[in-house]
DNA sequence: TTGAAAGCGCTAACAG
DNA sequence: CTGTTAGCGCTTTCAA
């Protein structure tokens, strides 16, 4: 970070031909100045365009708040979305919005010891960030309001979803839809500790089948790396297996697509001949007609705005764990 | 009131018993500090209270650190690509980025007015927004570093694509691909000043065919509003005719899998029936297959952050406008 | 009335 | 990895 020429109080001072003290005392105590030498200096403050900047930044500091959102190097489109929520949110309420992106969970660590107090903010939203009990408990004792989104903790506001029930939803919706048999497809990615969202949705998944006397089989489970590119490709082959089943359930909206795209290649009519049912409802969803479970991801940064500015306003509220529904939109493959 | 006064660094050094440049340094590069002296400042900065005071921080610094990025309210993809690039490389740079949505033209202008000294910012990117003379002056003359991106104007840097030869060259990939008969699908939406990029790719993409000796009839060319659903609608009509195109050049990739759907509805094989090429390359693009013209989006954001930083370093470096590139990316639908 | 100079709280070389 | 030290832009003594 460097240096901006912007005029100081030495340049005016240079220019009125005074010292840095007079200036001052124009600014501050002007009457304790001659009216002449004010004259001068204040034409020299006029010419330079001077601003004392300590005064405009107080100032500043006041008006406006400043609200952080910590998320992980957001290329993923469910994060955008929540962004996006929750920006309108703070907009609205005339707040800044600064975004930290945290690319590794060691770095987390470190991000939560200073950040807050480093960079003045009056509030902390988390986005699909899992982190260890003592870092929750770091920032619950720092007084710093935070909210959490997606990955709970808690002694902390959380905005979060049921991922079992969102599982057992897509079990319920296909069933009624009239298939007879299933398969799921998420990613392989296990994370060290903590919870995994894709297999909580798998088990709902399977119960909700159960539940109604079907079952999913192991041949038509299909983890693969959460990247268009394999999920197609395994997709295919999956596909193309004569046990294969004839509506699947997909963990994310992007493997979703990339099944989509595997039975295209492969000749396979959706929905016809294969069923493709997705979660999140990504914008991407709709641009494909991707039936899908809604996850709401823009009204989880709106919410998680609002409950942060809510207990900004009134810390005494009590810390709160909100959990947003989950909705099936039928759109054209499932 | 009796007032006590706030900690200081120094008292935190005192109390952990360390310098207080070692406190400046758990706070601003935590890394570079001992895990374990890290923890009795840490500590001793709870017990203490501590928050450093922000104007202190900018004065020793000569910047806050802080680069603001207007955008219109980033709904649409592209300029969340753009923001990713220019978070990106801020935050390499540890800059952090305040974001302001602007959702009125008429909001831009107070915005610009009062931005800089009410939130102390370092410099400002402003993303797609286009705007008057006579607020490009004013900006000028603030003092304040500002980097364009899309809307260039002459007195302030930006980043820019050409758009006419961004036509041109859709021209020539297609009929370097054997296509003999061409459409053009845009949306309708003019500007009131200013100007307006799908009217220039139209251009430049008539121009191109031209000088091939083809055409591009006016009922071959579709103007619909920008929305998935209108263009989908009206490119079914649109793709029904007799005399319809086998390749047709859409002026943005949403439009283009707009379009791809269309096609598909009618059962239209894409390519082999009808070539579809994009424009944009959106992370969209990718997922469904879109051939299209890159306009290197998260790079627009980059080297929009690059520049700024380059010239808060050095401002005495003339003001540039970077052309980025444009190339064709080939994936399966044309 | 004015200027010199000593801080304010903090960061950033530079040594060690 | 840590401490010393020289500023940053500005206000405020203290003499002159």
């Amino acid at each position: 970070m460097t240096n901006k020429t912007s005029p100081t109080i030495y340049d005016v001072a240079r220019l009125a031909g005074v010292s840095i003290a007079t200036v001052s005392r124009v600014l501050n105590d002007p009457h304790k100045v001659n009216e002449e030498t004010r004259g001068v200096v204040l034409s020299a403050i006029n010419r330079l365009g001077f601003v004392p900047k300590a005064e405009a930044r107080a100032r500043a500091m006041r008006s406006t708040g400043r609200i952080g959102v910590l998320t992980p190097f957001f290329t993923a489109p469910s994060f955008v979305q929540r962004l996006r929520g929750a920006a309108e949110a703070l907009s609205r309420h005339n707040y800044e919005l600064v975004i930290y992106t945290v690319n590794s969970s060691a770095l987390l660590n470190t991000y939560l010891e200073t950040l807050p107090i480093a960079h003045s903010l009056d509030g902390l939203i988390i986005l699909s960030l899992q982190f260890s009990d003592s870092n929750a408990e770091r920032l619950a004792n720092q007084g710093l309001e935070t909210v959490l989104v997606e990955y709970p903790h808690a002694s902390l506001n959380s905005i979060e979803i049921d991922d079992i029930a969102g599982g057992r939803l897509a079990a319920e919706y296909l069933i009624q839809k009239g298939y007879t048999s299933f398969g799921f497809i998420g990613d392989t990615t296990i994370p060290e500790f903590g919870i995994h969202p894709i297999t909580l949705r798998l088990s709902g998944f399977r119960h909700g089948l159960n539940a109604a006397g079907f079952d999913l089989s192991d041949e038509n489970t299909l983890l693969v790396p959460y990247d268009m590119e394999t999920t197609r490709q395994n997709g295919r082959a999956y596909l193309k297996r004569p046990g294969r089943p004839t509506a699947v359930f997909a963990a994310t909206d992007l493997q979703a697509t990339a099944l989509l795209r595997a039975a295209r290649d492969i000749g396979l009519k959706v929905p016809q001949e294969l069923a493709i049912l997705g979660f999140d409802d990504l914008d991407l969803a709709d641009y494909v007609g991707l039936s899908t479970i809604s996850q709401h991801l823009d009204e989880s940064g709106r919410v998680a705005a609002e409950l942060l500015l809510a207990r900004l306003a009134d810390p005494k509220r009590p810390v709160q764990h909100i959990q947003l529904p989950l909705t099936v939109i039928t759109r054209e493959t499932a």
